[in-house]
DNA sequence: TTGACATATTCCCATATAGGTATATATTGA
DNA sequence: TCAATATATACCTATATGGGAATATGTCAA
């Protein structure tokens, strides 16, 4: 199997940086496809196509007024991206206990670190080598 | 150009519904891989993969003990969504206003409808025809 | 050292991009 | 009807999956 589609649902629709700055612009008011061109400078068919996605997952509404057909940000459909974030908020470290987290941290090292990708024993040196 | 990798950053990380089932997971309390294999019902090397995602964006912290690696999800790392998606709150509609809202659509009903992919013209009716 | 247990990685494959280029479709004005 | 404008779609390609199967790696107990 392959990843999802980027239409089977918001988090994978928002995954691609572009798309969210498109969210972003047209949170502000309306605009036609030709004003995201120009603002986010990416190529026409590529504006319509992200906004193609974003339609299927009903991130954002268009209206054809004349020659422009002008889209706008429907934000109610990223509710859910932001409550199931949400759900790790009492989870959250508050800004003052960082610093004492990380203190703590640098007082054992010893075991090898199993978390930075770098530290972590021949994943890359492996293939090198050969 | 491809999509972006899954291991980019967190947008591309939780976009893949099974690890944002593993960070909840994760999210009460510290766990052996064989727990989440268990738990979601998904096979072993499916889980480590995930995990390894996960891990590469910090979204998961690891540390060994004796045979078994135990992860928990690293909370801090999922601000970052949450922040994102808050940007759009003050578009929120409320619950309350929903309904006025709805009623109004249904009012000028006549122009066709941009956003229903089904109601887009064409789409795959084309396709079909041949 | 050996065997069992716990995880991680490798390989293979079908699939879904995202970007670039070319072209189709829709709308308006002359 | 025709040309110009504004968008959308089709096509091609390189790339990155995610699942399944097989295998490698690491750790502990005997």
């Amino acid at each position: 199997m392959s990843r999802a589609a980027t239409t089977s649902d918001v988090f994978n629709a928002v995954a691609e940086s572009r798309r969210r700055d498109i969210l972003t612009f047209l949170a502000i008011e309306e605009r036609p496809v030709g004003d995201i061109v120009a603002a986010l400078e990416l190529e026409q068919p590529s504006v319509s196509k992200h906004l193609r996605v974003l339609r299927d997952v009903g991130l954002v509404r268009a209206r054809r007024e004349g020659r422009k057909i002008l889209y706008r940000t429907n934000a109610d459909a990223i509710r859910p991206l932001n409550e199931w974030s949400a759900t790790f908020e009492r989870y959250w470290q508050h800004q003052l206990n960082r610093v004492k987290e990380r203190t703590e941290k640098m007082a054992g090292e010893s075991s090898p670190d199993l978390n930075s990708p770098e530290t972590n024993p021949d994943t890359k040196s492996k293939e090198k080598k050969s």
